[in-house]
Parts: C-alpha cells; sequence; structure tokens
DNA sequence: AACTATTTATAAGA
DNA sequence: TTCTTATAAATAGTT
C-alpha cells in the first residue's frame, strides 16, 4: 500500500526501518484492537524493535492459562 | 476497506462473525510477519477464537525472557 | 469459496 | 519529522 509496490525483506536503510517500524506497527495494533471486538476474540500482540525495545501490547487481557499455552507453543 | 463502511463493534451475526474472523485473522498474521521481515522485529501474536480455540500465533520465536516480560505486563 | 467495489493502510514525496 | 497523497492492499457485501 502506497506510492510504489515493495518487496517483503529486510529494510536495509536504517531511518527508513524506523519510519516504516513505526507506521506498520501502528497499523498492526489498530487491526488487532479491531479484530478483537469485531469478532469477540482474545488478541495478544508483542512487538520488539530491533534495538530490543517494547513498544506494543495487546488491548487485551488474556487469561494466565492460554497464555501459558501460548507460552508453550512460541517459546518451548 | 469493502463495499461499505463498517463500524467497529462486536458482530452479532454469529455466521458473519466467523467469516469476518477467518478473513482478518489470516490479514493480521500476514501484517505480523510482514512486519517482522521488513522491519527486524520479533513479533508474537495470539489470537483466541470466541469459541476459546488457539488459531494463530507468531511467526517468530521470541527469547524467554521477552516473552515472560510481556507476560507480567499482559497478565499480571 | 470467489469476486469486486470500496475502504483502509501506507510508500514516497513535500 | 510531521503531513500529504497517490497507489497498493485488505476486506464487506455479494454471488
Amino acid at each position: 500500500m502506497g506510492r510504489g509496490k515493495i518487496v517483503i525483506r529486510r529494510i536495509d536503510n536504517s531511518t527508513n526501518r524506523q519510519v516504516t517500524f513505526s507506521k506498520r506497527r501502528g497499523g498492526l495494533l489498530k487491526k488487532a484492537k479491531e479484530l478483537s471486538i469485531l469478532c469477540d476474540a482474545e488478541v495478544g500482540l508483542v512487538v520488539f524493535s530491533s534495538t530490543g525495545r517494547l513498544h506494543e501490547f495487546s488491548s487485551t487481557k488474556l487469561s494466565s492459562d492460554r497464555f501459558l499455552y501460548f507460552f508453550q507453543r512460541i517459546c518451548l
């Protein structure tokens, strides 16, 4: 979406990468919230930038047991 | 996006809600993957449907310490 | 499950 | 870097 079509690969230029990160991070959070509201779903979202900082998390409180199930799938 | 503009509120009709869930779940996962690739970011995404089933999770393996930090923010 | 009219997101540019 | 806008992409309603 935008003035030109892009290929999905790591953006080399760090300034451009930062700008794109800010824009798309916001868009992703918005869509996560919309999905949870429209469809009555629990949604958890975590985004760590390449510098290691946590920038966003979900709008929804997940139950601990569901989160731990997620943990097992993602980390173990 | 679509034939008409919608208001972001719970979709009452369960068939429509299921269809929208399937469409938007796919779109959200795609965008999560794109963000992680384009911006070299770690992204974790969990979506539980209203029936309680885990349908998606992130394309990225998060480190346990980052995940536990996320856990503290979301669940505690 | 496909289609397409429209809305929405966003890549470049100012 | 914040705002704008042309264009790509997602998707709501339809078949």
